[in-house]
DNA sequence: AAAAATAGGACAGTGATGTTGACGTATTAA
DNA sequence: TTAATACGTCAACATCACTGTCCTATTTTT
């Protein structure tokens, strides 16, 4: 845990955490932003495609939660995916208030594209560090998750 | 080095790497996100305030090569800068096409709390997450960026 | 059975941030 | 003198987010 003792991390060590970060995301993501470009979609379509895709059968609160937008704000991406024939809503039949989301055929070869787009990228990435880097780089990214979150984001590795 | 015989990663060691850094980036950046909101302001300005606090006197392509944006998107967010007086453009001496960008003392005290509001989240976290953890975290951050912004990125530490 | 809470959808308006494309001007380099 | 460079600017548009309000269907509570 954090040792309130020690502070071993000058401001140099942590602008480099901050801008190592913030590019490392954006070229991480920069492939399968220009696959979407392609199809006239953006990031917020994707991150629906990632989660369905990682928790097939999830409702629209549990993917609202883990977007962090507002209803209004999904609801217009969700709407743009199921009429591209990407996202299909089924009713639930344990209670028929809520929608079930899935990918469909098309929307799953979309989602897997997409995914090797970051997996070859991070593949490459965890390997030039080397794999004793890799529990490090999880380590810090899990702390920096709010306690809060932090059950709902494991919860996607266990499902 | 890269090693290209052992492929040690499996689909959900790359699944954990993609998700923690998009959870992790959104956490870190949220005190931020408040207090540049609260001033009627957005992570855009924010990026400006943090390299131009970084390298004072850069010039404008620079920052525009580093932001990777279009030149007229960063006119809007520079003009705003201006007339709120948190950044001030001067001419350069050696080159007078050049506009030299400057943080005037009401820009960096907002930089200020808002590097502080970064800091002491990624500060937190570096200490759960160990001391030994960090040059892993920045391991596979730094091998994410390509080697053509690699040196560029470098370039910001060494200033 | 009636009332209240929950899940979700919809309409309207707005704002922040990004894009392309075209054009202009000052300054420096060839 | 010409060409390239470093900006700045106007216009139009797209994406993605927000707030606020109202509605329906369904389930839960009383």
């Amino acid at each position: 845990m954090a040792d309130p003792i020690s502070r071993p991390f000058s401001e140099s060590d942590i602008r480099r955490g901050i801008e190592l970060i913030y590019f490392g995301y954006s070229h991480l993501t920069r492939a399968a932003d220009e696959r979407l470009a392609a199809q006239g979609l953006g990031r917020a379509h994707h991150r629906v495609l990632y989660f369905v895709s990682r928790q097939p059968g999830l409702n629209v609160s549990e993917l609202l939660r883990l977007l962090n937008v507002t209803k209004q704000s999904l609801s217009r991406v969700l709407g743009e995916l199921t009429q591209r024939g990407l996202v299909e809503l089924r009713t639930s039949a344990q209670d028929r208030r809520q929608r079930l989301l899935f990918l469909t055929g098309e929307g799953a070869a979309l989602e897997t594209a997409l995914f090797g787009d970051l997996s070859s990228r991070l593949s490459a990435a965890y390997g030039e560090a080397g794999t004793e880097a890799v529990p490090g780089y999880w380590a810090v990214l899990t702390a920096l998750i709010t306690m809060e979150d932090r059950a709902m984001v494991r919860a996607l590795g266990d499902a």
